[in-house]
DNA sequence: GTCTATAATGTGATAGAC
DNA sequence: GTCTATCACATTATAGAC
């Protein structure tokens, strides 16, 4: 907090990590300069290291935000995919493919996440384990109480939530994430689709309830 | 070609890709200096650059190479473990762990993988196909024939091979190999067999032949 | 191997805006 | 008065040419 604070107006903060997300996300950590984001910020670099101790606090402090903000856009396409069921192979397929857009989108948070996936190796251990609480591990728990939901209403069969979140999201997501790397290469709308369908499919064999086929 | 190769002897040549390898895998592209690369080979940086005409093109070269031999290891593992089938639950287990290693440790190409993974916004796409290719697409390629073969002797039951392999890396790599961000974290090799047993299980139950239960 | 050109981070100093 | 923009600056590191 003390490091990543200081005087300043909130606006001028607000624009400095916007900008910070958005050079962080299209540049990489080590290309990105502190000038540049600057000048995206349309503050002087002087004002960014008034309010940021330097790049590295800059990074982490925005890597944490955009972790966070993620989720909770993740949280509510769990809620409005599964919260209501109506056709259950559909919701699931549906929820798939817009978090897949949510997350691998150009534009967005799904940026810097790739930035902090290719800077983990310099990344301190308890920052990177704020960031994966912050953001995957809350949302796979997130889908994992839902799951267990799912299981007590009877239309699915699960022993361990946290595993089904776990395995249903390799097999809607991770294939289109790897395919795209993180979002770096866009993939057709169809084919985030036809990848979806074709992983619902596979989960519901594993953990669909034998009375709905 | 022209523009990798040049005069010089082939063990300089050698020496240059070993360490350029090992100090991309470690720094990253854009961290890594020519410096380094020359020094780690032992040669001096002219020498470098009578070899590979700049940075870039040194980078893509050994990306290129590195993705093939990881690609051979691969197939070694894939005919080792499911060339002659004792057990197949235990076979398939095995070879998901052997080939967890073989990616994510960390002395080895793995460690270029994760680095082309961070840049791969700045590679020239017919390069990148190339690599994929050579590295990931052929692994798929090979898991898929040798799925199709044990499909055609009973022992699972596949419609599509291709997509039959790709959730079966799904199930029993993706997640070790996002959970170790590509290497850059040490997973204990505990986990990686629990995770790959449990992979096997799901894979198994899509796939498994109903006699063997 | 040496050298040049370039670009990066982070630091002052000063003068102006709310 | 406090925060800001502008400019200049020292330091360091790099790619690549001679």
């Amino acid at each position: 907090m003390a490091a990543t604070s200081g005087a300043g107006r909130p606006e001028k903060r607000k624009a400095i990590t916007r900008a910070a997300t958005a050079v962080f996300g299209r540049e990489g950590y080590v290309r990105a300069s502190m000038d540049a984001i600057a000048a995206e910020a349309g503050v002087s670099k002087r004002t960014v290291y008034n309010h940021f101790a330097d790049k590295e606090t800059l990074f982490l402090s925005v890597a944490l935000e955009s972790s966070g903000e993620l989720t909770e856009k993740i949280r509510d396409l769990v809620d409005r995919h599964l919260g209501k069921i109506v056709d259950l192979r559909q919701d699931l397929t549906d929820f798939a493919v817009d978090r897949a857009r949510a997350v691998l989108s150009a534009g967005d948070h799904g940026a810097l996440g790739r930035a902090i996936r290719a800077e983990v190796a310099n990344i301190p251990a308890d920052v990177l384990e704020a960031w994966l609480e912050a953001g995957p591990v809350a949302s796979l728990r997130d889908l994992a109480e839902r799951f267990e939901a799912l299981a007590g209403r009877g239309l699915l069969v699960v022993d361990d939530p946290a595993l089904a979140a776990e395995q249903f999201t390799l097999l809607t997501f991770h294939g289109v994430a790897e395919r795209s790397f993180w979002g770096a290469v866009p993939v057709p709308d169809e084919e985030v689709g036809r990848i979806a369908a074709l992983g619902v499919d596979a989960f519901l064999k594993i953990y669909g309830a034998p009375a709905a086929g």
